[in-house]
DNA sequence: CATGAATGAGCCTTCATTCAT
DNA sequence: TATGAATGAAGGCTCATTCAT
């Protein structure tokens, strides 16, 4: 019910453009596409992609507004990449190797552990709280496509544990769902520099989930 | 994971302005002002408040945009009179009169089920598929304050639970955000249209939720 | 080889909003929109398109720029209907009911005073001195469609009168061509206020077609 | 009522810097210059000044567009000596050493010749189609003034002639205007890669405006 | 000489809001 | 009450031009 504070802007950053973070040579292009897509997720998300204009992104990193345009083609572009600079830390690793070893049980704590790691990171808290309702139609699908590919992957994880027997029968797209929601609603109520970790968080969320609020006998 | 498919426009409504949802004679004020709030609140989550331009709601209902000036100071006014009316729906009807007769757990359930009736509500969908961002800041701080009331209302109830017994020991705060997680992303993948009923959800909520995925014995 | 001089500015035109055009009630709407693209089709002829804003446009209407829009959707719309204007000038009047009694002669010069009367105006003039470039392609194609239909009218009167003998035999393709470049030229360097009139430059111009610069024994 | 047909791209140039049209050794910074010049000419004229950006010029040269502002100051330059070659090619060449022994009709023709010689051409065929508004107000007078001269110079022929008797008794100055306007349109509609060859547009020219369309008997 | 990077200036367009009828 | 007309404010985007390497 709570959403994201927003964060004390951390010291105004360094006066250098760029913020300092670009050292190296030829590769900076891309490096600074990186920096400029973790300040937009993170600025997106504190203040809403429409409340976001570039120049704000642009003052966060001490460049000019056109500047930007050197490195992303709009300002669509840029929330698009971002989303999927998300969407592919879980998708683009397989979940494990040797995963005909490991019971749904074992596969759904990695991918909690996993899953949590991206939603607190600002690609992924940009994924939750911006949505893909800015985005052009055409990029929305892509961006939707993606994470259809991410709840397939649990509803998976969830019937190979209940087939194994080490998850409880259950319907697993609705599970799936209401799991993701814990989740998601992450970024709305938690911060990474709280009290609690984010291995603690995921060990809160793996309770949670696993034991069920029903006393055990 | 996923989020809200553009809803089906309604069957373009009937022809005739406000949609014929008026038909009273001098307490049509209020009542013209709710079919704009709950018109608002539904197109508001279908394109996002910002891609919703006051004509797009003006003409869902046959009206010219000035006369949404009749009844609303403010597209703002508008976004946070219809998440007032989502919080006020939980707010202002206490749980249960006499609830010291009942425990932490049988509240629970009666929590869970107002709050996802809300939340499956247009009103309700919008607090949170909106969210608070695009609000004016005075306004932001009024619906977090009742955001946080509601927070409140359940950390009450599983404090009490975990008293009586009635709830496995758990951190309240954690559980509150983890539990209100689940239930808020409902917006985004369930349909009252669809072939779970509302009372459907609110099982399957209960489930996973007290339950756990982990197998009892 | 000269082109227009800045008109003096028509000093400044009256005070009020519309330069005081508009005075009917229901039908203001088409006229207002009339002004607006005379207007526009005057400074796009006199500074060029690129060269004029929204604003000059306005600015020459005593109005502000967004009213613009309430009477075109953008500033290619306004030259696509500018010129549309002038081509139908020439396209929806037909060249003469009993045709049949005319020689090719007879229509040529009935078509020359026509073409040139529409080039002088405002609409004709921006036709030929702004061109079809500024346009977006499909607009592109409709005014060149429009003018190349133009084209064809002249080649039939040319083709007609060559052969009833009331003009001597040449090549209607590239005599059009000619005859067209040679009244096209017209804008940019003759002016409707100076010493020659518009009937006057008619019959110049069929003078310097028909005889020809040899001297006739 | 034409204009001009987006040239076939020339297969796209050869893939080397500056299209291989540079060998020389020092001159190489004119004759590189006259490549830029030549090259905007032909893209000013297909797309149109304003559509064009330094950008589209240099990558035709397969250049970077700072190297553009080796050899030019500005876009504005660039244009202004593009036009001012196509001029010079008229203004430099004295129309006649011995003038003294030919008639006015005589000049005419080696005048014609020489003016469509040039329109066709990349330089004054921009000169043309580009016109003067795009360029700054005093590189504009710049470029009037050589229009004027130019003007002047077939005025002076068309009064010899008709002082000598060659040519028609006429008003040289209308007489002229009429006769560039046949000319200058020849950009919006002649290629010289079509079926007929300069030699022979220079021709059809004379033919239309010495013989006239009228039959002579 | 050449160029990747950066930017100031400017324009079209949108939209919430106001006003006159 | 209702609305067509009008607008101030603001944002995304482009591009000629400059600068550092």
């Amino acid at each position: 019910m709570s959403e994201a504070a927003e964060r004390p802007k951390a010291a105004k950053a360094s006066r250098r453009a760029w913020s300092g973070a670009i050292q190296g040579r030829s590769e900076q292009f891309e490096l600074k596409r990186q920096v400029v897509l973790r300040t937009a997720a993170r600025v997106f998300s504190e203040r809403g992609f429409h409340q976001t204009t570039l120049v704000d992104i642009a003052d966060e990193l001490h460049i000019s507004k056109p500047t930007l345009y050197h490195y992303f083609r709009s300002k669509d572009e840029i929330l698009l990449e971002v989303q999927q600079m998300a969407i592919a830390q879980i998708i683009d690793v397989p979940l494990e190797p040797e995963s005909g070893h490991s019971t749904g049980l074992q596969q759904l704590k990695e991918f909690v552990s996993r899953y949590i790691s991206m939603i607190v990171d600002d690609f992924g808290t940009c994924l939750i709280m911006t949505g893909v309702l800015p985005l052009q139609p055409e990029n929305r699908l892509i961006v939707r496509k993606g994470s259809k590919d991410i709840e397939k992957m649990m509803r998976e994880i969830l019937r190979r544990g209940v087939a194994d027997g080490s998850i409880a029968p259950c319907d697993p797209k609705i599970t799936a769902m209401l799991f993701f929601g814990a989740m998601n609603w992450v970024p709305y109520w938690y911060r990474t520099s709280g009290e609690i970790a984010v291995d603690g968080l995921v060990q809160r969320t793996l309770d949670f989930v696993l034991t069920g609020l029903e006393p055990r006998t």
